[in-house]
RNA sequence: GGCCCCGUGGUCAAGAGGUUAAGACAUCGCCCUUUCACGGCGGAGACAUGGGUUCGAUUCCCGUCGGGGUCACCA
């Protein structure tokens, strides 16, 4: 008997591995071209790194002529979770980066080298691993988790490296007859690598962005095909990127340390590796010392935090590219207006260390993004956002074509306002604005400088009998506060005032102030002649005849 | 603990054997301005540390310290 009655008792039904090798053929793609992925667990939420990874990925396939395509890794029932693949799906759709390639959605893919659920490619693993185990390069292990467990104890009180190797791997040197009785007998078993690897020798890695990494040999004869006969992930990602031809894995760099498992599996399959881009976990600052930004922790890694708090996709994306390639940033300001898919990432260029997560930079990348998008983007985005996370926004904004002039208020202009860096933030900048807002609203006036109730009536009362005229322009608007402020023996220009302050109560400033928080019950407000202009007379008058009279 | 990676202002970061060590965010001040926002100008603020190598090191090498990762029938 040899290796062959061996994996033929152990996998019977299985497939030559000829047959996958002719069905998923080389792709035929330009030299150069990147063939990558984006491999998640449905585990849970999309984590904002697996976001980061994609937009990398993505961004490096388009770049390059290449495949961007979207794996399942379901191999782990236990931790799977509901709609875990609908998430991924609608977060990478969310953020404008579908897959070419891949799961669209939980049932449905698209491509021509899936299955692309790891589940459903059951079959395929273990026409590799019988392949091996033909070779004598895996065999069955018949150890139960708690004789192995009382191995790693064993290797830890002797301070030995723990692991399932040399010595240890008691089942790596069972004869074929000892394994096929066993089986025969019904004993339980897993499949493990016989790893050709030996701890003293040093094997030599060039990771894209990591650069040269050494290290010493894997010896680790890790399981392959797991109990359920679905395989780990090492094994997964062997069989799986050489079949749907990866040209480069981008994923976290808590594999780097894999590394070497990794290429010994491609070998011994006899597969060409792909290259592989470790990329710095995206960090957050805990009490002083840096960690990984937690799933259960930190609302801020969940991908749909930022749906939630309404920051676009199109500001995470810029903010990720800048946390990529710090150039970004200087590229941006010199083409404000083209396609972030126009700017030449590098790879390579990406930092080695880990980045903390900086919302305030966020932020601000955000409120400039919003500040160039024209008043009906913004109306069209904030109103979306209203329908799913705040009713009383969606209210404000059912009137559409006023909406649309208030939103306008200093926009579109070559420096437009930057005060909205997330549409939470719409509400609070636009409420005033709407006389059921308005009316309702039971703060407090706050003036400033000037702030006795008298003093205030009459300026309120003159201005609207007198100067308020819904006609003017803004030259005349404003001259006539002027006007308005000298007939009341306040200083007309805030310069002269300035020059001589004790020779007048106060200024024109001070005048319009009064005028604004009557109209808006706000201290600060963007220009006022445009507030009364899209507020209108019939507004304005009530609202200021409110104080006047 | 073994192995691996990393260490430039508060944060993201550029950078090269010789630089006044960029820039952005944040912060502070001033200017502009009817408020705010925008914009402009300016300030403060960094090469973890000790040894080498070198005419010269923040840059190269080694140690130390600090941070991170990894050592599963999880990915």
């Amino acid at each position: 008997m040899d290796y062959k009655d061996l994996a033929d008792l152990i996998f019977p039904d299985a497939k030559p591995i000829a047959y996958y090798e002719e069905k998923y053929p080389e792709r035929n793609l330009p030299e150069g071209a990147i063939v990558t992925r984006f491999a998640p667990s449905p585990t849970g939420f999309v984590h904002i790194g697996g976001l980061y990874q994609s937009l990398i990925a993505k961004t490096m396939a388009e770049k390059t002529g290449g495949v961007f395509f979207l794996r399942v890794e379901d191999t782990d029932q236990k931790r799977e979770v509901e709609n875990g693949v609908t998430d991924i799906v609608n977060s990478l759709k969310d953020f404008d980066m579908p897959p070419d390639e891949g799961m669209i959605s939980d049932s449905e893919e698209i491509g021509n080298y899936g299955p692309y659920k790891q589940s459903l490619r059951k079959d395929i693993y273990q026409a590799y691993a019988k392949f091996l185990i033909e070779q004598g390069k895996a065999y069955p292990c018949f150890c139960t988790p708690e004789e192995v467990d009382h191995i790693r104890k064993k290797q830890e009180s002797a301070k030995i490296r723990p692991g399932y190797y040399g010595v240890w791997a008691k089942c790596r040197n069972l004869t074929v007859e000892e394994a096929i009785e066993k089986i025969k007998n019904g004993e339980k078993y897993i499949v493990r690598f016989k790893s050709p690897g030996r701890e003293d020798r040093k094997i030599k890695h060039k990771d894209v962005i990591k650069g040269n990494v050494d290290f010493p040999e894997n010896d680790q004869d890790i399981v392959i095909i797991k109990a359920d006969g679905l395989p780990t992930y090492h094994f997964a990602h062997a069989v799986d990127d050489h079949l749907m031809r990866t040209t480069l894995v981008i994923r976290s760099d808590e594999w780097l340390s894999s590394v070497p498992l990794h290429l010994q599996l491609f070998a011994s399959l006899g597969f060409r590796p792909p290259k592989y881009a470790h990329i710095s976990p995206i960090m957050k600052n805990d009490n002083g010392n840096k960690r990984k930004l937690s799933k259960r922790k930190d609302p801020e890694a969940a991908v749909s935090y930022y749906r939630e708090q309404g920051i676009p996709a199109d500001a995470v994306k810029e903010y990720l590219l800048n946390i990529a390639n710090s150039s970004f940033e200087n590229w941006r300001r010199a083409n404000p207006d083209k396609d972030i898919k126009e700017f030449d990432f590098q790879m390579n260029k990406m930092s080695v260390s880990g980045a903390l997560f900086d919302m305030v930079k966020l932020l601000d990348i955000s409120k400039n993004v919003i500040s160039k998008y024209d008043a009906n983007k913004v109306y069209t985005e904030s109103l979306k956002w209203a329908e799913s996370y705040d009713n009383e926004l969606k209210d404000i904004l059912s009137n559409k074509e006023y909406s649309i002039k208030v939103l306008n208020i200093e926009r579109g202009k070559a420096k437009p306002r930057r005060d909205i860096s997330k549409w939470s933030d719409v509400k609070y900048c636009i409420e005033y604005m709407y006389d059921d807002k308005f009316f309702n609203n039971r703060d407090e006036y706050e003036f400033d400088k000037i702030s006795d109730k008298e003093e205030i009536k009459k300026i309120l009362k003159l201005y609207i009998s007198k100067y308020y005229n819904e006609a003017d322009d803004q030259t005349t608007w404003f001259s006539k506060i002027k006007d308005l402020a000298e007939e009341l023996g306040y200083a007309r220009e805030v310069k002269e005032y300035k020059k001589e302050p004790e020779k007048w109560p106060g200024h024109v400033g001070d005048i319009s102030t009064v005028i604004r928080v009557a109209v808006t019950k706000r201290r600060n407000t963007p220009d006022l002649y445009e507030i009364m202009h899209v507020l209108g007379k019939d507004s304005v008058e009530k609202r200021i005849n409110l104080l006047a009279e």
